[in-house]
DNA sequence: GATGAATGAGGTTTCATTCAT
DNA sequence: TATGAATGAAACCTCATTCAT
């Protein structure tokens, strides 16, 4: 069977030793260089993958040593949960920020433009973030479980997140109140889409492009089963 | 005839050598073998992962000795290769019987319900294969280039299919015409998201029961640009 | 810049990946680790051959572990290179040298005599190098030909080197001038057969009991055909 | 160190018990199987080198299945035995009958003559199996000693059959007695030298124009320390 | 006597990780 | 804190050999 990864130190005898807890002491050097590193790391397992790409590598292009990777991440893994926690966080951040931005301005005052407006962020977040969205589908599976669910957390949260943003609608009658946890969740899907299946875009040269087709089926998705008349936008 | 060899050196010149011919020459065996391989590390790829799935680990898990894995295969990387390939010429032949027998068919005489048939077909073909399907996700860019074209190529066949299904609905009127491919893929994903992102739909019991809830959003969405009355369903 | 690896597959693809850079930095340590791995490569290539040498008792015989070996050299092959590429290199400097210095010496005015000692140097250092004659004549047919072509041309210059001495003698009419090649090529290889054949050569304790007779029979090749008179030394 | 290559029997608990006797039992049909089995292998060796042939490559070579093969050979090893006992036992009788035949043979009377024209029929002998005596350079350490030192002793019973042709001439004066020895073993390694080191002879299309040039150095060679007089022939 | 599928030891090579400097 | 040489487990893959048929 395969082994449960279980860390091994080579070269010295199997002894339960106090492991040293060799560490950055200084937070801010701490962050900097772990940030360096995850930004050099992303580029490479982006290009090759996560487990074609080795830690030397990504030392050479962080422009350290490859000693000194260690000593800001325990190891290989924790750049891959980095990466992928770092990218998610901001698109979390970013539609958060939307949205607030939005509820409180008194510029829109359609509820489907409203909504519009913050799937529309949120996808252009996911396509500035795009390469890290290919590596989350690719890579989860490679993080221990104890790292791959905070992640399924956050997307619950992104998802909740757009939920609100449809309530005014929803509200008005404009939008269906039925099986919203589907709607959104397809929405999400069709914005990672963009980054995960780009090959299958190619007729659209940006997402400004895409989206300007995506956001008529994502109305029209939306509306169904809604009580309101049906004049498209 | 001795194939001849090409043996990787590190600078960047070629060996030719003698290659030993291949051992199983029984077809049957040879088919039988490579099945019961490609079933034994379907599972190991999908908990592990490709890379992280030692050769050992599946030749153990097929109940025969590792070396015996290369008289089936000339690589490891040829295992995924028939997994995904296998699978997915599975869901396109499942797609493209469901609507030649519609098409024949006197049952179905709604263009909306005749595409709502062959789209659920496809989706549960999709479920049925739902492990492949993540499999493709993750680890399609571990497959050489090669490799690799097939399957968007027959991916995009299966979108074919899938706009043939729709074009009675379209003649009708029931179906807007703009957009159609996005449309089409968007479904294609978000049958796709069933096996993917199983955890986002915990809330659905089966396949059908996600269904369910999935057709009025498709149909939903291939409405839209339509001229006919938009009443719901 | 992350070197691209050329990954071999069973078919006929070829995929690129990042590869780790290069482990040892510092000149010194490499030149001496690498020194230290040929030394004791050449001991086990000589006993059991090329092929039947695995790396692992190559690195437990210099004293490192077996992944260390890989620092230093980018494959075993490349062990293979180094130690025949050397030793033949070092041959050709010691006769080069050798030539140069009686060139300009006053002590030698007989050519043949001139002839005779660069010979009898060359074939000494044929012997101080005997191991590794030995070795290039049983598997340089295991270096790709880009590494086997060097040797060849360095062998070529070597009897451009053994011909120059032979001028003087020739230009005297103390020697032929016909067939000056294959008489250079075949002293060469008498020299050699000194390495390469050396269990029969059992009656001559030393290269320079062997030298001793060996002498003779050479000035007379050499001078067959030549136009002096015939009364031996 | 390296293991002195144990014969496993994989697959087997390893249990000493009686090793089945399987050998062909019929002596021509053994003679036959070894001897075409040998010639299939010959060829794969001296292309390819004898570690870098496979087995299975000989068994498709010769038209059987690789499991015939180890019914008339214990091992490869003893494919590589035939091989090279074989071509030297050919080169060994065919001197000794061109020795006979001119020793019985009125038509030459020159003793020198006689001499050239038994290591003219040698150097051909080596030349018919040119490949034979290549490989022998390269593999005869492939072979337990047990089975290389018969080698050493047919090469010195070719010797003293040499020796023995140079017989008259000594007594005639002609040749030199003194390091007789050594001049013989120094043309037997001038006649391989065609075969190992043939890409030194470029300028000579076939070993009779090889010869041409080289009989004029044997005899220069063999007169060496001759009383008689020095006529060029 | 022939077959060929199965075997598994052992080959070369990679690379995450450690630790003395 | 940074370095980088050393480590050795483990990866993929080959192939001589066996033995049931």
């Amino acid at each position: 069977m395969i082994e449960t990864r279980r860390k091994r130190r080579p070269g010295t005898v199997v002894v339960a030793g106090p492991r040293a807890p060799k560490q950055i002491l200084d937070p801010q050097i701490w962050r900097q260089g772990r940030a360096k590193i995850a930004e050099a790391a992303l580029g490479l397992f982006l290009r090759y993958g996560y487990h074609a790409t080795p830690v030397r590598a990504i030392a050479q292009a962080a422009g350290i040593s490859s000693g000194s990777v260690f000593n800001y991440f325990s190891g290989k893994e924790e750049i891959l949960e980095l990466v992928l926690d770092d990218s998610q966080r901001q698109a979390e951040a970013s539609l958060d920020a939307a949205q607030k931005a939005l509820a409180v301005s008194r510029d829109v005052t359609d509820p489907v433009e409203l909504f519009v407006r913050v799937y529309r962020h949120y996808a252009e977040s996911i396509d500035s973030i795009r390469r890290y969205t290919l590596l989350a589908y690719q890579e989860a599976k490679s993080l221990a479980p104890k790292s791959r669910t905070p992640l399924f957390d956050r997307e619950r949260r992104i998802a909740s997140l757009l939920q609100a943003a449809a309530e005014p609608a929803i509200r008005a009658g404009l939008f269906g109140s039925d099986a919203l946890d589907l709607k959104v969740q397809s929405l999400i899907v069709l914005a990672h889409a963009w980054a995960v299946r780009h090959w299958a875009w190619s007729q659209y040269p940006t997402i400004a492009d895409y989206l300007d087709d995506l956001q008529k089926v994502a109305v029209a998705m939306m509306r169904e089963g809604g009580s309101a008349s049906r004049d498209s936008r």
